[in-house]
DNA sequence: CTTCATATTGTCCTTTGGGGCAGTGACATG
DNA sequence: CATGTCACTGCCCCAAAGGACAATATGAAG
């Protein structure tokens, strides 16, 4: 599988070694001297790749950068590779999701084979938000109207009750609904129950 | 919050210490010489409590019992407390769904906080499985048939299709689906889809 | 002012879903 | 054999959903 390795380190030979043995691997590299450099850079989410990243670098660290990245919406998989590991900031850095935490010097087996799984993972997690981002367009597409209309039928509330809480009549929430199923794409009830489900627009129910 | 504390180490003064600290906060505590000791008492699943484990003892180590209480389908969270902590060991452990992973000597407020947290996690988790656990019970009610009529009904099939499809007439379908309907307890096709995606059911969509 | 999207509503008709009432047939269990 | 469960089905009726055809009203955009 091929990708896009970002790696951040402040040190300039080490940079060099790395991305030589990563492109004798098969892979594009791309280096950064800081933290700050790559979110400069804003590396897309889309493509297969994912980011090398040292815990002790000047700036912004290693485990500050992974949470602007978390919290700006990245999905690249963060591999930590570090001279000096504390129990505590392993622990943080992999609950918060790293792919793997490495200590230097490692094996190119080890490394590779981080970057394989964590490539997989990247690969398997946007397939996944493809499919709900296909609804997502199709939600985005519809009025505020339509959208309570939505919210509503697939609470399963009839199209009486809708009316009656929207202040309008049953003949236009059918109209409504016609638009909700044309815009979603979808044939029936469940299919857009489903979909409401993945969505997560369903956590607390009522009757 | 309450719960019970499993403590696994083969120091027994360290179990006595310990022990002392968490009844003083105001914890039950059960303490295990062994992995095996554990296993062989093999602790409630459904009531409030987590494990403290030392990494290193005799006979099975503490990475080891954590993945044969995964592999039997335990979920006490366990919280990971070693002498000395290695990173892969550390990585692999929180990867597993070890709630934390501390180093000896610990602070009582580290300590109690994992605690809390593992309790907290736990009780989530818990109360998450009971409503799905519900809905289980219900589907298991359900006939041979009904069950296939169930299955038909979420995908957005309608009595006609169904009917075709299990060779049987539309009366006849709706005689089962009104079945199906009681025994799940829900008022609305949209209740029964959400049911179902929430179990599982329904992974791959077809029209 | 014209055009377009949005929201609204009415009438009329067809298809689906839901259910009451009643009855048949298979099969298991006591 | 008696009882009970499960599956199946017909007739009839009502409620709900879906859609065709038509029309009004409002506000933003060009």
């Amino acid at each position: 599988m091929p990708g896009l390795v970002h790696v951040v380190d402040d040190d300039a030979s080490f940079r060099t070694a790395i991305e030589r043995r990563l492109k004798l691997a098969g892979y594009d590299v791309k280096t950064y001297a800081s933290a700050q450099d790559l979110l400069d850079a804003a590396p897309d989410d889309e493509q297969p790749g994912c980011i090398l990243l040292d815990v002790r670098i000047p700036g912004l660290s290693g485990p500050e950068l992974q949470s602007r990245l978390i919290a700006a919406g990245s999905t690249l998989p963060i591999i930590f590779l570090t001279g000096h590991a504390d129990t505590p900031t392993t622990v943080q850095a992999i609950k918060a999701g790293a792919e793997d935490f490495l200590t230097k010097p490692v094996s190119s087996e080890l490394l590779l084979d981080a970057i394989a799984r964590a490539l997989a993972r990247q690969d398997a997690a946007r397939s996944q938000r493809g499919k709900l981002e296909a609804f997502r367009v199709h939600l985005a597409t519809l009025t505020q109207r339509e959208r309570q209309v939505f919210d509503l039928i697939v609470r399963g509330k009839i199209n009486k009750q809708i009316a009656y809480e929207l202040g309008t009549t049953e003949r236009t929430v059918k109209a409504h609904r016609h638009q909700v199923m044309e815009k979603m794409r979808v044939h029936s009830l469940a299919e857009l129950v489903s979909i409401a489900e993945r969505l997560g627009m369903l956590d607390s129910n009522s009757g």
